[in-house]
DNA sequence: ACGCACATGTAAGCAGTTACATGATTTG
DNA sequence: CAAATCATGTAACTGCTTACATGTGCGT
């Protein structure tokens, strides 16, 4: 009986009220999918499973000529979010193929760089404007969430951040690149000497020196 | 013949130089771990299949007993490569499990919110000495990639930035939680709107609003 | 000569995705 | 009342991870 972080995901969002499987994996969409982002499919799947291992009690009601299921959490449940909540986080992750395409971008085009950029930026800017939404809706007390606002403050206040961060750093690389006649070194050591000592940084504290951002099996 | 995001950037490490495949799984940790982390067997099992499809060359040299094998791009391999760089990139994806975490707050102690908000910091913090080392090496101009430096540049300047603000959200979040008794709403509504107010947001564009950092399954 | 870190590989299993299929509800 | 949208579910497949196993060379 091994849960992941998605089964508790899952546990969680019943711990706020009972739903059905449909509504649990529109919520694991609302609610995570900026920071765990899962495939509905997959929601469905966990809850059977988390209802067959006794932690979510399943019930049918009938809906027309077909039948729907609505989940709750059972004490056990209870118990094991509880537990879990008390265990150590685990590392945090990013998949930014934008990245990877900034990494190999000497083997492709330059306009290849500049759309890979340019979509990393839109998207983005719509996770901002998304955020503006929400944010008004706190604001002005109409957030469904309303009596949660201390915790999702918190939420908002990395996921804004974060999406500013993105949109600014892909501006700012799309000026650089827009300066650039080609993909080759040549005249291009100045302005990312200028980037690389105006990036933050911590002192270094002598840990062991892995390269990193470095093509490193030399 | 189905290539994945990580068949492109094994592709790449090749088109930088051959490799075995022991280099390459630890240049995918070295090159990629921070924003497309993949196991080490993953790796192998992967530049095995690019070999079968003849995107890769397999050479077996002896060493000592055992054999290992030398990759290289083969033509095919480059085409591929440079073909995937022109197709836009896929949405990027944070997995952050601190997240969740705060997400359901509610259903822990306090105390488990703060020791997972101090591990997200703590591991923000450790990204961030390696970045002050990393950078070190390319401004004194010892970095193994030296003369990719301005695209580089780039990288480092998002994964830096990244790194400080998760480190700076999760020490102000924890100056927060810090004064709190417990989990419920009370009294915690102000300070929660100063946050969302500092929040940063575009002019909302008046786009479909999804409830977003907020049940909605009501 | 021994122990430890580096190098190399395989196998089993699961977490997660894409695609398909169809019933219910709303709306113009 | 037709069309679109919401709600609900299953099946096939695969990318990826964890765990295991063993060879090679270096330092002491």
């Amino acid at each position: 009986m091994r849960l992941s972080t998605t089964s508790h995901a899952i546990l969680g969002m019943l711990a706020f009220r009972p739903a059905t499987a449909y509504e649990l994996a529109k919520g694991m969409g609302t609610n995570f999918s900026y920071f765990w982002p899962r495939a509905r499919s997959h929601v469905l799947a966990e809850v059977k499973r988390l209802s067959e291992l006794g932690l979510a009690a399943a019930q049918s009601e009938p809906l027309g000529r077909r039948a729907r299921t609505v989940y709750s959490l059972t004490p056990a449940g209870r118990l094991a979010l509880e537990a879990w909540m008390a265990t150590p986080p685990t590392a945090f992750g990013l998949e930014i193929e934008g990245l990877v395409r900034v990494f190999l971008a000497p083997f492709g085009q330059i306009d290849d760089l500049t759309a890979s950029l340019e979509a990393t930026r839109a998207e983005a800017a719509t996770m901002l404007g998304l955020a503006g939404t929400i944010v008004e809706r706190y604001m002005d007390g109409t957030a469904p969430a309303q009596e949660h606002i201390h915790v999702r403050a918190l939420l908002i206040d990395f996921l804004t951040h974060f999406a500013q961060l993105t949109e600014a750093w892909a501006t700012r690389s799309l000026q650089t690149v827009a300066t650039w006649d080609d993909l080759s070194p040549n005249g291009k050591q100045e302005v990312a000497r200028e980037t690389l000592a105006a990036a933050p940084r911590s002192p270094a504290a002598g840990a062991p020196v892995e390269t990193w951002g470095a093509t490193a099996h030399t």
